[in-house]
DNA sequence: ATCAGTTTGTTAAATAATTACCAATATATT
DNA sequence: AATATATTGGTAATTATTTAACAAACTGAT
């Protein structure tokens, strides 16, 4: 990595996996480079909003030529630090906590699920694929035993808060919530909500939104 | 609702669930008032922010006194459209499918799910809850019939772009996108995307960039 | 009723993000 | 080797978003 802009803002950090995803594309089409314009045209930016989100990184193009396909998305990986091994739990065994076992999107993203764990003991036991449901209060031991450090909480937004204390106080550092509330948490814990329900509720208001419009014309 | 600004920002529409959000939770503790700047003060938002916000789709406060919390929460609700009743189909039953089918929070958001749609003849005809599994090629003849408008896509990225074809060929108007891929639509159909993937990514890199910072000092 | 204290809605200022521009420098062609 | 063409990286201009400021208008207490 050549340099690294001190602070670079969300916005650019939410691009780069769209940026990986279609680099990695291209490099599976067998596409050896490719200029910031014709990019931006794939992924419906302009060129410069990409051409200044990669320079915040460093300088992986070349005048008179573009980027390198393969080598920009390598670049991007070691950005995300989609190499770095990072062991998961997943807490919550119920229907969303299954999915997000199964989820195939960890592959290639250095993250790996090493158990999960829930309060109802009709789960405890059960194995999802090779992942075993443990009882939650085998919990800080695992986490201390088997160096994990990220937590995915999957329990009902009742349970969330309660378990994000439990996770920071066996010294995990990162969360990815899934439960519709917010996570207050020590500060160098980092938290990645996914809001379901906020996806949702915008998706409702622009229909909503195209109604009116519709109704206006 | 009074007025509605023409061209509000999909920063603003992005916030509005979390103050929906919010403001129940405020209803429900027994909190009748609130001013934008206690308000800001729970979100970890400005005062300004808020009633900027707030202002483009109407006064709802009123000076000295700040915001009745019922009435808001109400006309947010209606700014969002979670009165307005939409009934959806998932096509894609594996276990994200699955997931989703039993979330909970279509209650209250005007969404109802009305049925299940896979091509795996292992699946179809199971049951998840109360919502059938059917086979995808009677899907056409569903949404005709049962007024779907919401097409809610769990299938793998490879199938997603023909399902979101035959969706938009028979006619529905707004979909949810589960799959890692962007879906190409007719321009008055509405797509929003849960990118788990780049949520992941977006993880792995803070996480990557905390132990930059820590190996700087 | 009056007055001090609040708090809004709105306008202005400041900050952040995106887009346009262009010199520098590469490639490709003759 | 010379020249035309392409394309970057960085800077400047523009646009969007957030924050600050404040007159107007309400509440609540005396």
């Amino acid at each position: 990595m050549d340099k690294i802009k001190i602070n670079v803002s969300m916005a650019v950090i939410r691009r780069l996996p769209k940026y990986y995803r279609y680099l990695d594309e291209l490099v599976e089409k067998g596409i050896t480079r490719i200029s910031s314009k014709e990019f931006g045209k794939i992924l419906g930016f302009t060129a410069s909003q990409i051409r200044q989100d990669l320079n915040c990184f460093g300088g992986f193009g070349q005048q008179g030529y573009g980027y390198n396909v393969r080598e920009l998305r390598d670049e991007i990986a070691n950005i995300l630090g989609l190499h770095k091994p990072n062991n998961a739990i997943i807490v919550g065994a119920g229907n969303l906590g299954q999915a997000i076992a199964n989820y195939s999107g960890f592959r290639g993203s250095g993250f790996v699920l090493k158990a999960m764990f829930d309060i109802n003991p009709r789960l405890v036991g059960i194995s999802i694929g090779d992942i075993k449901i443990m009882d939650i209060d085998d919990m800080g031991e695992f986490i201390e035993n088997t160096d994990i450090n990220v937590g995915i909480i999957c329990t009902p937004k009742e349970g969330a808060q309660s378990v994000a204390k439990r996770l920071t106080g066996e010294g995990i550092k990162a969360i990815w919530n899934f439960a519709p509330t917010d996570l207050e948490v020590p500060e160098n814990v980092i938290v990645e909500n996914v809001q379901l329900s906020e996806s949702l509720m915008v998706l409702a208001y622009l229909m909503n939104e195209r109604d009116r419009m519709e109704n206006a014309q």
